[in-house]
DNA sequence: GTGCAAATGCAACGACGTTGCAAATATGGG
DNA sequence: CCCATATTTGCAACGTCGTTGCATTTGCAC
């Protein structure tokens, strides 16, 4: 599918910044940061139309946002699988404590655990953290 | 063990700040943020020496640091199997997407991931997304 | 008590993220 | 193809979190 296809078929209005920011998503091999996209775009966007691109994207279920040992948003394009309602909850992720980059990895069986009385779990997610390859 | 003597064994020296804010934390049922810390002190200190108190707790083993939802640091007191080198890897967490509390849950066996070439891995953690039972 | 290292307070700064508003643009309907 | 309109973009301003440098104060060892 398209990146114009991709964009449409999940609501969006194709504009030429959309365009540009899911196809740097989509041949990253790690999740972007705010900062990591506006250095990589062909030419110069906004600062707010981006943090706006980026969350658009977030809730129509193109990317999906991931804190990195910094605790800054990072965006990583979602796989076929996920959707709008329900795509936070299927990714183990790597951290790089050197570079701060993220990475989502294979999916895992999490085990069960108890929480407190009254607490409702929404998601789990197994959060790796380390040096990634080219920071060893 | 009273505060003086916890901080004086972790190196640090006793001050009326670090006293107050070591008992905040050991009392406290979840990971506060700055912002919590300075409103719950009983006289006012500068933000800059509250960063810097947390930093030295966190630096000498007394707490450790965990972001929220929203990638702020909280804090929270070691347990007694912390040690200044190693207190990053052994809890998991509950985030609650309402309040943005941070509760440290049990223990839990984690299973194996594979990740790719070259990278290494410090630690790992169950991180749980949800309500806790206030916000429910 | 005295001296020194460490801790505190203050000012300034930077990154990240948000909001409001005006101008530009994508898209559906004629 | 053009028009109307809802969306998107750009800009300015702002807020929070966190850091750094420096002068002052304070804990603590002697």
């Amino acid at each position: 599918m398209s990146l114009d296809e991709q964009l449409r078929s999940h609501g969006l209005r194709v504009t030429g910044i959309r365009r540009d920011v899911l196809d740097l998503l989509q041949r990253s091999d790690r999740a972007l940061s705010h900062a990591d996209v506006e250095r990589a775009l062909p030419e110069r966007a906004d600062r707010v139309t981006l943090f706006r691109v980026l969350q658009s994207f977030e809730d129509a279920g193109l990317a999906h946002r991931v804190l990195d040992v910094q605790g800054t948003s990072r965006y990583a394009s979602c796989s076929t699988e996920c959707d709008a309602h329900a795509h936070h909850d299927v990714h183990a992720h790597f951290r790089c404590t050197a570079c701060s980059g993220v990475f989502c990895l294979e999916r895992v069986a999490l085990p069960e655990v108890n929480v407190p009385k009254g607490f409702t779990v929404t998601a789990s997610r197994l959060e790796l953290e380390g040096r990634c390859s080219s920071c060893a």
